[in-house]
DNA sequence: TTGAATGTTCTACAATTGTAGAATAGTATT
DNA sequence: AATACTATTCTACAATTGTAGAACATTCAA
């Protein structure tokens, strides 16, 4: 019977955790200014970014429809605000490549990390605190 | 001068070392069954992966035409083989990764890793053991 | 009230990716 | 030689992503 649905249905449709190179760009800004409206992203992006205010709105507006944006309405402003976090983000960019690259196991990753990214002795120096402490 | 071109660019032009989940899929088929046919990766895949024969041949066309494959022909029959080992690709994935979620830095990496992926006791030994040895 | 400003909606378009059918060509078999 | 296989080349198409112009609406200051 629901058919018509699309725009809406975010509500309770699961969020995609993974983000594209554009989104991540623009959800870092939107995590640290709180409920923001897209020229004010479009804005703090200035320098680092060559975006038309367009852009920037269409592909916040693509996010809202994701569902890793929400907005909420002030007169005729728009404010977005993020409905996932940072660590959530990370976990799934993190994620996918685990998947792709080390068939999900986290053993050959470390493996790789440790043989192969060059670690500074500082990097080091810091894993074997973080590896002792963690319980 | 030197216009025409794209298909024999590959040559010394720098090659994607950042593979998309088809190009995973097919890369680790080659990388096994040293240089091999379509055909071949297509059957291999056969229980994975129900792609017809064109879908992965054009995938690997599109893969050769980037760099990524290598063709050798032998009579009338195409033997693919990879350009860039395992380790690369996953230090493209894992770069990708790390820059866009962390900022290209490993310690707030190592520090999430630690903090959020929950790690079995073995991930945790095993880890320890390679950043205590590695040099 | 009339414009600037500022925002929102619509529409568009090229490149990339995932998929695959159709037309051909080369090879091997009867 | 005629046919059956097998592989190659062409063409196509929808979805996603990156980008952005154009048209329309709202608001605020002069």
């Amino acid at each position: 019977m629901s058919k018509r649905r699309k725009k809406q249905d975010h509500k309770q449709n699961k969020i995609p955790l993974e983000l594209t190179e554009a989104e991540w760009t623009i959800m870092k800004v939107v995590w640290e200014n709180g409920p923001c409206a897209a020229g004010t992203v479009q804005e703090s992006l200035a320098d680092e970014k060559d975006w038309a205010y367009s852009t920037v709105k269409t592909t916040m507006d693509r996010m809202a429809a994701k569902g890793l944006l929400e907005i909420s309405k002030v007169r005729n402003v728009q404010l977005f605000s993020a409905t996932i976090n940072e660590t959530q983000a990370r976990k799934g960019e993190f994620h996918k490549m685990l998947e792709r690259a080390f068939g999900g196991a986290l053993g050959p990753m470390m493996q790789y990390l440790v043989e192969n990214e060059k670690l500074s002795d500082d990097d080091l120096q810091q894993l074997r605190k973080l590896v002792g402490s963690a319980k």
